[in-house]
Order: C-alpha cells, then sequence, then structure tokens
DNA sequence: ACTTCCTGTAACTATATTAATTACTGTGAT
DNA sequence: ATCACAGTAATTAATATAGTTACAGGAAGT
C-alpha cells in the first residue's frame, strides 16, 4: 500500500495553524501549504478535533489550537490520526500445528510492542512547541542566507 | 497499501531453520509453516543470503543459519528484508513557497529518525536465540495444559 | 430571507506497496 | 537421464492510503 503520511501532515497543520492563526483558516488555505486536498485536510481535523487537540467551528473558517504547542506531543497526534496501529506487522496466518508458527505470534508481538514503545516514547518527548521552534530556526537560516 | 510481514515471516523461517533442522527442508516445507507461497520463501531466503545470515545451495533442499542464533539480531533481520525503510514517513510534497511547507521535513526529518534508532535498538537486543527459546517455552506451556 | 463561503462526510476512484501466482532456467542427486 | 528442487523474472491480486466528487447544512453578510 501506499505509506501513510497522516502524522506528518498532521504535525505539519498544527503547525500551519499556530504560525498562521491571523489569517483565514480554510481548509483550501492549509491543503495549499500541504498539498493536498481541502477534503483531506478537513479528514484529519476531524480526527485532531475528537482528540481534543484543535476546535473548529462547521460552516466557518476558524479552526485552532484547544491546548497550548507544549501541551500538544507527537504522540498524542500520532494516537490521534494513526489509532493503535503496530509499526511493525505480525504476520497473523501461520500454521498453528507446527511449533513455530503456533507459537511465534504470541513470541513476536511482545518484541514488537517493546519497539514501538521505545519509538512512542521518543514521539512523547517531543511537542508542538519544539517542531515549531525548529521550523522558525530552519526558516531564519534560509533568510540569512539570501541576504549575503 | 498491504502492509509488510517480510519481518515476521523471516524471523519465522529463521527459527523454522534451526528447530526442524533435521527435515528435508525444502521451500515448500517451510512455505507450509509460514502459510505462503514457496516462491515467497526463496524470496526472503535470497535476501537473507545476501546478507550472509543463511547458506543456501542451488538445486538442492539444504539451507541453514550461517551463523549461531545468538549473533543474529532482529534488526539484522531487519535491514537484510526492508532495508533502510523508515517507520515514520516524511510527505516529500510539501509547499516550499510556505514557512511550515518549506522546513517541516528537515524538521520531522530528525524527530523521526531518533524514534526509529530508539526502537532498532530494541530490535539489536533481541536475536534469535530469544525467539526460538520463546517459542520452545511457549510450546511447553502447551504441552504442559494438554496433560491435565 | 437570500446568497455566499465554508465545514463535515459519505461514496467512489486512483495510486502504491505488498504478497501470490505463473512460468521458466539451471543445478544436484539418484 | 530423470526428478526434485532453488533461483528469479514477470504478471496478477489484494489492500491501505490519498485524492476526487458530491452534497447536506451551518455562519455571516447583505
Amino acid at each position: 500500500m501506499r505509506v501513510s503520511t497522516r502524522l506528518s501532515d498532521s504535525i505539519h497543520l498544527l503547525a500551519f495553524l499556530n504560525i498562521y492563526a491571523d489569517q483565514h483558516l480554510t481548509s483550501d488555505l492549509i491543503a495549499s501549504s500541504i498539498e493536498t486536498s481541502p477534503v483531506v485536510v478537513r479528514r484529519l481535523m476531524g480526527k485532531l478535533r475528537q482528540a481534543g487537540l484543535i476546535t473548529t467551528t462547521p460552516g466557518s473558517a476558524q479552526p485552532a489550537l484547544a491546548k497550548p504547542l507544549n501541551q500538544i506531543s507527537l504522540l498524542t497526534i500520532f494516537y490521534a490520526v494513526e489509532g493503535d496501529k503496530s509499526l511493525f506487522a505480525v504476520d497473523l496466518k501461520t500454521n498453528p500445528e507446527c511449533i513455530v508458527g503456533g507459537n511465534i505470534q504470541t513470541v513476536l508481538q511482545q518484541y514488537y510492542q517493546d519497539a514501538q514503545t521505545a519509538a512512542e516514547a521518543r514521539l512523547a518527548r517531543t511537542s508542538m512547541q519544539d517542531i515549531v521552534d525548529n521550523i522558525l530556526v530552519e526558516q531564519a537560516k534560509k533568510d540569512a542566507l539570501s541576504h549575503n
């Protein structure tokens, strides 16, 4: 399948809401930054709203962050848009008659969970404040170079 | 897309080679345990052979582990069959004219790499010896229960 | 009230990644 | 010489995701 960019696009969206808070934030404008369709943006906003990360108003273009940037972690966003998706997939179709096929699913599940938890702990440590800070620093670097 | 089970199937395959080392290990037999096709098994074995994890003989059904179980980590297998695949995908199509779209790829790449490295470190800690040990323990549990 | 702009969703289509299948070449062993 | 099998290319099927189309309904201005 296509690889999911929902986490990346959602982080993008939230950063956009913060940095362009003074603009008329239609799903069309946001979509032009993510380079996707307005419908995809609205779908993502739906998930983020359900997770309590943003507020929106039907019929009116005024989405806004529901919490301070430093209280929104990348892990919260991941859960909001990917649910409990596994990073490593256990093959659920193995031969139960075989010692290996009949037990490997249970065994792998544990190790995969450990690995995923380690990754998630990292995501939990990073907040949208970090993301926005870094975006602005990267932009400042570009601006500095262009003024030579 | 379909979600990849190459890592799980490869671990399965290596465990099978160890536990059933005394059997006539055709790709057909291995496939019956993984519940996949012999061609898929041979393809996986090709990758594992290229990575130096197993040895095979064209025309003859005698695949074997090329190293001791405790010297094969799950991370080595992951690299062998998934290459440098990213667990979290950066959206490479964003608007470079926008402060967010023009910088977020660089920023996310760093945090995603950190998270992936944390997960990989976990995979590196686990060896095929652990996997086989756990499979045999799980099987022993079942055997014990069935003798009540 | 009417119009315009917009959100929220459902339904459908397109795209991309993976596994499965088919088919073939060539090797090893009997 | 034959049979069993690995190795691999080419094609097809399955499935997760993004993108598109369509439409119902809210908000705000006139």
